[in-house]
DNA sequence: TAATATACCTTATCTGTCAAGGTATATTAG
DNA sequence: CTAATATACCTTGACAGATAAGGTATATTA
């Protein structure tokens, strides 16, 4: 069973985030843990990761460099602000109330 | 602290058959039990609401009439069909396995 | 040498939600 | 009696996050 992108909507920069948390990180990475932690039942579409990549850079809750090294495909590298780490634990938050909510009106 | 619209998004229709599960039922009583479950934390717009009956209808998830009785505004009832139920149980599942999914996440 | 994995990006389209507007009736407060 | 509020439904246009489908480029493995 897999999940409609519906019901995910909205997490997508959260999950990022949480991932940023452990340290700094790139796209493919981190849609590779993705499928991982969830033993390949979830992982984020192309476009929907860059798109949120560049939300959070606007909104200041991440920031990115090239990666440095010449071996392997040229990778670009995030790092969550303070910022982000505030906004972070406010999505942590609203989700749990959103727990208690929906599993009240379900 | 209120709920943004991304995160409930794609659990309306489960809310809905949700109430209608226990009876018929007609939108704007529905809206006004998600109010209270949720002591004023949450209810749904308007537009949000109908649109949801018109996808729920033409899927054959519900089917509506309108209300008897010459009291009061006139009111669209609205009844859980069989392919409903069936329905609002995959989708409890869902919402269970994406909990699940999402804590492992964030 | 071909296939696969790594790694990033853009564009057009889809879909649920919302703001803002509307109609109409019944009840309550002044 | 009248104004305000509550009940009850509906439509339209716009927004924003997600996706499909396309692309580029390098490194590794068969």
């Amino acid at each position: 069973m897999s999940i409609r992108a519906d019901i995910i909507r909205g997490h997508t920069e959260t999950i990022i985030l949480a991932h940023l948390m452990k340290g700094n990180s790139y796209g493919y990475e981190i849609n590779k843990s993705i499928k991982e932690k969830t033993n390949n039942r979830y992982e984020l579409n192309d476009a929907t990761l860059y798109c949120a990549f560049r939300r959070l850079e606007e909104s200041g809750y991440i920031t990115s460099f090239w990666g440095e090294g010449n071996s392997g495909a040229r990778r670009r590298y995030y790092s969550i602000t303070n910022q982000g780490i505030e906004f972070y634990k406010k999505n942590i938050e609203e989700w749990n109330l959103t727990k208690e909510l929906i599993d009240k009106l379900i």
